[in-house]
DNA sequence: GTCTATACCTCGATAGAC
DNA sequence: GTCTATCGAGGTATAGAC
């Protein structure tokens, strides 16, 4: 005995990824290697398509277009980044909020690709008219009014970093981070992103505790 | 009384220019500013030929390919760098080095479309095969030696820099510098990047002397 | 959902006249 | 030195069959 085909179970309902879904991932994982290594403006959607394994129509079935390949992109790295930092409760606040800068490097360090990714959009993104501008600006906006915040609270281990020059720090940590992936991404085997970032907190405890 | 034709003082020697000098310039200092709005992957010779107010043959004429363009305008620049830092004699060592971080700053913030320049032709050569990738390699490994020999050398204004940490510093200033400037690009109006600068090196000179 | 075929465009570079 | 005309490669996106 048989269901009638309209009553079949679809295959969503069965825990188990229709073709599509798989199409689909693997596109999203070939896109961000190929914006990683070349970036965004050089890549091209038949390289996609051919390391996906999909013709060059199958995959603007998924995304209607370059742009709406990109966007997905960077819309999954974010919530995963998301999860990282507030996953687990409230952001962390003062000194710790420094520290925590230790391990978004050494999470980083072990995400290569993501930086490269990052770095590479971020830089083609300050063209006007660029698809992923309004996702940059507003990435950017957010890690600022998190800044902010943290600069602008106070715990016990130390003075207040937003003391004499919180504000002028919240920017400059951010800018050391990015210069600092930027070049990782040209001699990558001679720096140690956290060793970096570690002794920049070191110096600033130093001066300020 | 006239001169025979092959004894005309040719235009060179009237210390006026020739017109194909003054095409040359021209060009040089348009596609400088589209490289600088949009970086050189972007960059067409049409746009730049049409800025120049010639044809592109006419462009390809005195640049026989884009990236013989690109070349050209970068070494125009690095001609400029090198004589603002040696220009005047021997480079600075020590804690007049660091110093000497804030003066690039301020001589960088007044040429904001060098940076812009700067910035996106690295980030793009970071790819292996671009037209610009062997210069900008070569651009960083002068820079790395000139922070090795500023780090080895003392004076008598403070603590030797390449004391502790003085190898890694040599290297975050650079990076702090990167990714300063290129932010910069993105919120020009809200940063002043030798406030930056200089609110770094405070820190670094009260940490060791 | 995936394919083939193709329309349509932009761009770098060349050929050759003036 | 500068022009017009054009070639040819490489790219995005669409049409329509299966």
């Amino acid at each position: 005995m048989s269901f009638p085909s309209h009553y079949a179970i679809p295959p969503t309902a069965t825990g188990k990824r229709r073709d599509g879904d798989r199409t689909r991932a693997k596109a999203l994982q070939v896109a961000a290697a190929q914006i990683s290594a070349i970036g965004f403006n050089k890549m091209t959607i038949a390289r996609v398509a051919a390391d996906a394994g999909v013709s060059q129509s199958g995959l603007l079935h998924h995304f209607p277009s370059k742009a709406a390949l990109l966007a997905a992109v960077l819309d999954e790295r974010e919530r995963e980044d998301s999860e990282f930092l507030f996953g687990d409760g409230s952001p962390p606040l003062g000194w710790d909020a420094f520290e925590s800068l230790v391990a978004l490097s050494a999470r980083n360090q072990t995400r290569p690709e993501w930086v490269e990714l990052f770095v590479r959009t971020s830089a083609e993104a300050t063209v006007p008219g660029h698809p992923a501008h309004d996702w940059v600006t507003r990435h950017y906006q957010s890690l600022r009014k998190l800044a902010h915040r943290r600069c602008r609270a106070r715990n016990g281990t130390g003075r207040d970093p937003a003391g004499r020059a919180g504000a002028v720090h919240g920017r400059v940590d951010r800018r050391l981070l990015d210069g600092m992936q930027q070049q990782w991404g040209l001699e990558p085997r001679e720096i140690s992103m956290v060793d970096n970032v570690r002794e920049h907190v070191r110096l600033l405890r130093m001066t300020w505790s």
